[in-house]
DNA sequence: GTGACAATTTGTAACGTTTCAGTATATAGA
DNA sequence: TCTATATACTGAAACGTTACAAATTGTCAC
């Protein structure tokens, strides 16, 4: 009965991590006013609150996840869910990079949560909502009804889009303005004389093909151009699929002579097309392409670009997720970005 | 004094997720039985470990991973620790998926840990081993004498690198043979007749540039074939500047006829820089490079391309850690991937 | 019927954290 | 001097899990 209660709490000095009980031990407090001291709470004495958080510095304490998370449900994880087909591949590591510069000072953690062909797109939110896997959630390929923003609204989960969807409710999203990146690609190829303009668009279901098949026809019509209609294939196809039904368009006697090209890995295979049919870029047909990194004019001078930046976009989810959790209002967090305008080679000084 | 005790245990049946509580509420069981049951222990009769199960998979319970975690330790997490300016852009999203691949029909999560240009490279690795946030640890841009390879083997924490190291420590590792590859460039640019060859090789730190240089000048020396220096640039500088350097190469008296490129942006850039100097791929010069998605043909037809496959890499990698934490010897745990023969052009059909 | 033994099952404590409901001390008001 | 009130601090309980030590039950030999 002596020694019996004495010992189990005395080691707290002992080689492991340092815990609220170590620091407890430190400074001779209990580990109750550890914790508040450390978060600032106002019931705790300048001076005690000073002294705790100095020697927690001093030690390098860090506040043990699991027991955080046990507590309070709170993960300190960003969830990026994926799909591991048909997402570009560029869009991946810069969407990545441009979270992680914005939780890097942050508690946060960034785990990818990866869903396939075969998969029902809900399955992993439903898994990372039923698990209380993550805080926050950003998905990308956003549809105009999309039943995982609608999921996670029910639930109250922070989450962010990478594109709009169209089902009146509000939530953070970061888009492409590809209305705008399409009407100036058209303005672009009338200006330049063509007259008969070919859509390679995203696919139907997601929310920017019509954004784009938008910007393309009402561009066309105030300026007075026609359109050939490229509808059998999207950026989603296979570069194969892209690049022959560009050669059979292209072997018509009604073909176009401009494109307008919403991915880069497209492109490629739509010049592959326009030279297997024994045509020139630049000469019989001119097409303009997004890129997200700059090597669309190594590949073919003539192409025009514009560039859209993932690493932004990255970023500014990261931002609106972190920022709903932090209890801003959901319609307080939304943005687009301007596309540049349409660049033509340079030649590097 | 009547109730008392029995309240507090009561509820268990109530609406949020499932826990052991639950379960032993449900099976009028002890949690301790139902925690055994669930993982097989010998110790639990047959009948109750089978009824167990059945309602556990009834009600779809997931054991909470901070309860696991704060218990045991163990996080059921693995590491992708990424440079966020250097690495390749497809070898980002597609490791992701290949470890995705391995990981998806295991409790595991994978998060990203990115670090920059100006951070010591062993900073995440000591704050993902100081804070215990990951059970295994997968590194990339291995160094013959790695630091963090050293670190991680001497914490004892299970690891794999993409790359080998020579420190004369084991562990696991996935490689892709670039020894190889460079011998089977050369010998193929030989082959047609190419006898000034230049390589493009990986940044001098990294372990695969003397791999690759060895191949390469080992080939050279058993075909008798001459190298003309290029070690001004490697694969991680920009692309403009490795177009320039290309560019002043090829406008020297001796200048190479056949070129071997390590990574496939860097490709890029050599043939904008060898089209600069007036001269065309293919008749004056034949470049060999490495590709890991099918897209270099499409640039040029007129290149030879070796593939090398980061999603068989990254599952690779995956199943490396995995093993190890499941106590499989670190020396057993290393692959090494063979090159695909050098590819020409060949016409879809 | 008793004791020994194996086969099952169980309560308690602990991991590190935060919240709840306090206690102790000082300060002020009467 | 006493009660009220604010200030500073504290122990106990709980989140869900597993390890430990112990308890309960049944079976069998004697």
């Amino acid at each position: 009965m002596d020694r019996h209660q004495t010992e189990k709490d005395d080691e707290a000095s002992g080689q492991g991590r340092p815990t609220l009980k170590t620091l407890a031990f430190m400074t001779g407090l209990g580990v109750t006013t550890v914790s508040r001291a450390l978060k600032d709470a106002p019931e705790i004495g300048a001076e005690t609150r000073r002294r705790v958080q100095l020697v927690a510095r001093q030690i390098g304490y860090r506040p043990n996840r699991a027991g955080v998370r046990l507590r309070t449900g709170k993960t300190n994880v960003i969830s990026l869910v994926l799909n591991t087909e048909r997402e570009i591949m560029s869009f991946v590591s810069d969407i990545i990079y441009g979270v992680s510069e914005v939780i890097a000072d942050t508690p946060y953690h960034l785990i990818v949560t990866p869903y396939s062909r075969s998969q029902d797109p809900l399955d992993p939110i439903r898994y990372l909502v039923e698990t209380g896997s993550a805080d926050g959630v950003i998905i990308s390929r956003t549809q105009p009804n999309d039943p995982r923003a609608r999921y996670l609204l029910e639930r109250g989960i922070p989450f962010a889009t990478h594109g709009r969807t169209d089902m009146g409710l509000i939530h953070p999203y970061h888009d492409f303005d590809n209305y705008a990146f399409a009407t100036e690609a058209v303005r672009h190829l009338t200006g330049i004389g063509r007259r008969r303009l070919a859509l390679l668009a995203p696919p139907v279901e997601l929310t920017y093909h019509s954004h784009t098949l938008n910007g393309f026809t009402d561009a066309l019509s105030e300026v007075g151009a026609n359109e050939i209609p490229f509808n059998t294939v999207s950026v989603d196809h296979s570069i194969e699929q892209i690049r022959m039904r560009t050669a059979q368009l292209m072997r018509r006697d009604v073909r176009p002579d401009g494109f307008v090209s919403s991915a880069a890995a497209a492109t490629l295979a739509i010049v592959a097309g326009i030279e297997d049919a024994g045509l020139k870029l630049g000469r019989d047909v001119d097409v303009v392409s997004k890129q997200s990194s700059d090597l669309l004019h190594l590949f073919r001078r003539e192409l025009l670009v514009v560039n859209e930046n993932f690493r932004l976009a990255g970023a500014e989810l990261a931002r609106s997720v972190l920022g709903w959790i932090g209890g801003a209002a959901p319609g307080s967090l939304q943005s687009l970005s301007v596309p540049t305008e349409v660049l033509a080679y340079r030649r590097p000084d």
